[in-house]
DNA sequence: TATGAATGAGCATTCATTCAT
DNA sequence: GATGAATGAATGCTCATTCAT
């Protein structure tokens, strides 16, 4: 990363990333509704700076559901070789419980009716590794076989928003509620996994 | 002018009723999102007339919203005498399912921002019609102990305001996710609603 | 005028016109181009106001050309029992000279890219007007058979363009190019209206 | 770096041509609204680079021009030999007729506001050289004794706005046009240019 | 020298809310 | 008491122009 190949974009690149870490960061705080000149000021740019990078607001708020999504896969892909699959769905759901607690931006946007490219492509990615990742637990006999990714967005991403809504902080009460998705989506005769309390 | 009370009130009464119903109409249409003018023009009255019935738009929608918890809430107690009360509670959301379906005022109003004591008193009420027709289900062992009503709202207003968002209107979806939220709440050993699918 | 029909309308009507007025006066200096808040602050009003009465700027254009028009139209049908339609039609360019003059509205606005009803509806009933009059000035064999009324548009309009944006505020230079218009539009072997130089 | 004077200027005239070539084209398409960025991206250079030669839009503008002045004063001194000088004007205007068709820049911009010291040479040079071929025509008798240069520029320019404005493109309307502003300047009894309808 | 990046001023438009009637 | 009118603040976005590299 320090090899520079274009020397002229550092710069931008740069101030490109402190663009999406401000928005990412007052999406976090007052959802997308929050306006690009608020982003644009918490960079410490100018909102036509904004507007070089990111051709439309959409784009902006894709940029940042697009990283938390890639990470989200990355974490969901490191556990595709778990021995214990449906294990491995919990915690991989605790543990994005945790990154959710602090950032409403993923869950207002992961839903928003943003139809870009590059976002699609990127849920699609994600939703191709939980689809993996739950047809081992299927197979495992502790996922509900009639279960699919799109259920598991719809329960999380939504009891997410209310969460965020009630501006819930505590870490625990994420977790009760990852467990409870989860909960949803086990097979028959499966101990639903503790809520914690 | 300083003579009857009633009299005045007959009118404003009315008034009020019709604000809300229409309201509650390009509510449900539009979402929230809704101008205040929009609503009025339905209503046959001014805008300036809403505000002395709502000194704010959240006034507004809080009354709408009201009105659909205390139905929501007469149907749950219509059902705290049923001998089995979790295929009560089944019927229920399945039934709500619907209704959600049509409206996205609820859905979008019942977890928002709005924290007005009418409100909150609404959502208390009805949470504690659900509390108890849920002890009996716990009583009877089909649902989990430690699920609270607040789980079912968290549960059920966020997997309603995702498909709100989706647009989706196919009440079978509705009631896919109405089973699964009820599954999430199910004791250990008892077998998931069927998801319809 | 005073006999009001309608008592809350007052206020509004005379603000209305208040609106197309000063509107009419920063378009005459600066061109359509002019922009909405400048038009309201001359009027004395907030540029919401402005987009009460007037859903988009183009229609705030409109309003002023068609008022143009309408004047312009009255004078022409003043014109139509002329026993000398040649001579009528000279006189109504030299007199609207006058008024174009001052007023570089109606010359950008005219042709703009405006495609309003009542724009259109304006015109229409102008070019209709204006036929009649050049055909009864074709029947008495003084202009040219072949034109029609958008000829007349197309010079005068754009010879007033060019002329404001000049800045020519000279009168007899204005008439000077009336005549020239209507030398245009002259049958063969007719004398051309003097150049007034 | 400070050696040769010719060499830098060699590479600086080379942009410079190509840029103004560029902004012709991008002018002819979009008109002068067009903007700096999409003429320099044509031009294959950075928009500062543009901004280099020329220190404003207008004068970028005024570049375009001149050059199409420049062209049209050649093209009017090749015929002030022409034994018909009337005949002469009249193609010349329906060869211009043509070349105005395809390109909005020189009707946008050869009325314009603008106020550059080379553009208003260009013009005057023009000028001269339609004041001597009017001359001849004049003194054949067949052109009007009191017109000048300025109002063959005042009714072509403006007619040919408006018929941009309009977005005509048939050659044979912007013909009509040109014969009808020769006529404007005929001598009396001089048969009308057909209007070609 | 040439460039891409940055920017501030500006524009059309919307909307919840407050007055004058 | 009810209303239409008025408004100020805010938003997404564009563009000619200026700097840092």
């Amino acid at each position: 990363m320090e090899a520079g190949t274009l020397p002229k974009r550092a710069d931008a690149v740069r101030n490109r990333e402190r663009v999406v870490a401000a928005a990412a960061a007052v999406f976090a705080e007052h959802g997308v509704e929050a306006s690009v000149p608020e982003g644009a000021e918490r960079a410490g740019v100018g909102k036509a700076t904004v507007y070089r990078s990111f051709p439309t607001k959409e784009h902006l708020i894709a940029a940042v559901v697009i990283e938390r999504l890639a990470d989200f896969e990355l974490r969901t892909r490191a556990r595709l070789d778990d021995p214990d699959p449906w294990a491995a769905m919990v915690d991989l759901l605790a543990e994005g419980a945790g990154r959710q607690c602090a950032d409403r931006a993923i869950t207002a946007g992961i839903s928003a009716g943003i139809d870009l490219p590059d976002l699609t492509a990127a849920r699609a990615s994600l939703w191709h590794a939980l689809a993996q990742l739950m047809d081992r637990a299927k197979a495992q006999g502790r996922m509900h076989p009639d279960v699919a990714p799109a259920d598991l967005r719809v329960l999380w991403a939504g009891a997410a928003r209310v969460l965020v809504a009630d501006g819930v902080e505590d870490l625990a009460v994420w977790r009760r509620y990852a467990a409870l998705v989860l909960n949803a989506l086990r097979a028959d005769g499966v101990a639903a996994v503790p809520l914690g309390g």
